[in-house]
DNA sequence: CCTGGCATCCCAAGAAGGGGGGATGTCCGG
DNA sequence: CCGGACATCCCCCCTTCTTGGGATGCCAGG
């Protein structure tokens, strides 16, 4: 029974992994992806794929279904700013129901509304799908359903696995390989830089590493050439975003100071 | 009939992902995995996870079942220095056949020889599931089999499914805790650390906002005394890891404007 | 009514950014 | 062997920005 099971699992998630797999242009992913929402159960759904890099306009990527009314809401009122479900794309590993976005994120009363509006505009719960390559690329695969549908919990785990497939075919239609140069920081700059992430003033990293200030300032200088950027506050979070340090690295060392 | 097989099918993930969420220690998890991989009809298992950063040795978190000479072979030599399925975890967003890396990143005769070693040490094909959480983490599960063993391909999607939530119940033993009661800051307060964010001074922001340039900084300034840091930058991160700000709301902007 | 969000203004001190100028080393390839 | 690249270190200039104090008023909601 099991191995029959899984078989016909198998022809399902198969079936639109195929589907989404063979897209060959926006438009054919497109058509893919409506084809796999109505199969999941699901009313609408959403594919954003951004690159890393300098030439960010010319490779995102967004495709969706979404009421008209509702999209064009969203860019007008920069909603993406303020956006509860993107920054819940950034603390899960797997997907999360909208309804859930509690357990990941803080959530205003703005965050609410937003949600609330989205209703109002035909979107009801939805279930999105991260995925983060590290200096790479970020991206998600949104189905949402109208207000008045219920959720087809036995679907999800499918469309965590063809909302991935359809990141990775996104990923191909953006462009091949997007060469990024991703700047190496000196072991010192990196000293400096987690230093500074963690409060630190130049003259205290001086006195910390032992240096002269004005070397610290030196080194920090040379890391933001690297990263090409022009304050303190955008190294840090380009070191944190690459990995170079971590919130485990900053926070544990203010807890115990 | 789609119905029933969802939902045998929704039994078989619904148990195993129990198992592992449900684990409560490192040695919990292992017993689960070891289970997981029974019933995936797998051989070995290795669940790998690591914060970012520097100091990231007493965080790391590694459990497996492999050989223990293969283990200590890996180890002796330095091979994750090499690891062509390290790699390939940067390089995709779903799990990935070791049969199929040559499509993922580009093999050396060297790795090709790592993986032929592995096989002379009962490692044979195998099944990685990667995740990355930028500025937090990464992780990998992987299912190994023994050389003489046929991959089970309809229960790969399962695996993906698995694998993600062992790597979620890896991250919370390794010392990463959900939302605490936390600062409320008001709209124009987030607003304003969200543009300082993005790389702007305060009088940037004034103009953005179309407020005084005193204004702003008196917001910030009460979102400082909330957070109780005493520095933009330390404000920044507070916010970005309270899921307050996004990366994506950052790096959306930068480059773009 | 009184708290809290929002907005505005002032001032002084210090920190950061941007631009120079140097000085040591090492390591690597010509 | 030598030159160039680069990490590391130090010092000067000046401007801009941030931080920490003050203070004032308007308005909506409990």
């Amino acid at each position: 029974m099991c191995r029959r099971s899984n078989d016909v699992m198998r022809t399902l998630i198969d079936e639109l992994v195929l589907k989404v797999s063979n897209a060959g242009s926006e438009t054919n992913l497109a058509d893919a992806m409506a084809y796999v929402t109505r199969q999941l159960d699901f009313d609408h759904f959403a594919l954003s794929y951004q690159h890393h890099g300098l030439s960010s306009t010319e490779t995102d990527f967004l495709l969706h279904d979404y009421p008209a009314p509702w999209a064009q809401t969203y860019v007008e009122f920069d909603l993406a700013g303020n956006d509860p479900i993107r920054r819940a794309c950034e603390r899960s590993m797997m997907g999360f129901l909208w309804c859930e976005l509690d357990d990941l994120v803080p959530m205003s009363p703005g965050d609410r509304r937003m949600l609330s509006v989205g209703r109002a505009n035909g979107i009801g719960d939805g279930y999105t799908v991260p995925r983060h390559l590290p200096g790479y690329a970020s991206g998600s695969c949104t189905f949402a359903l109208r207000p008045d549908r219920v959720m087809p919990r036995p679907m999800l785990p499918v469309a965590e696995i063809v909302g991935a497939f359809a990141l990775t075919t996104a990923r191909r239609l953006a462009g091949e390989s997007p060469i990024i140069a991703r700047p190496v920081l000196s072991p010192r700059q990196r000293e400096c830089v987690l230093w500074s992430a963690r409060g630190k003033t130049a003259a205290d990293i001086a006195t910390i590493l032992s240096i002269g200030e004005d070397t610290v300032i030196q080194h920090l200088r040379t890391a933001r050439e690297r990263y090409d950027v022009h304050s303190r506050n955008a190294l840090i979070l380009c070191a944190l975003f690459d990995g170079l340090i971590s919130f485990a690295d900053i926070r544990r060392w203010w807890y115990f100071h």
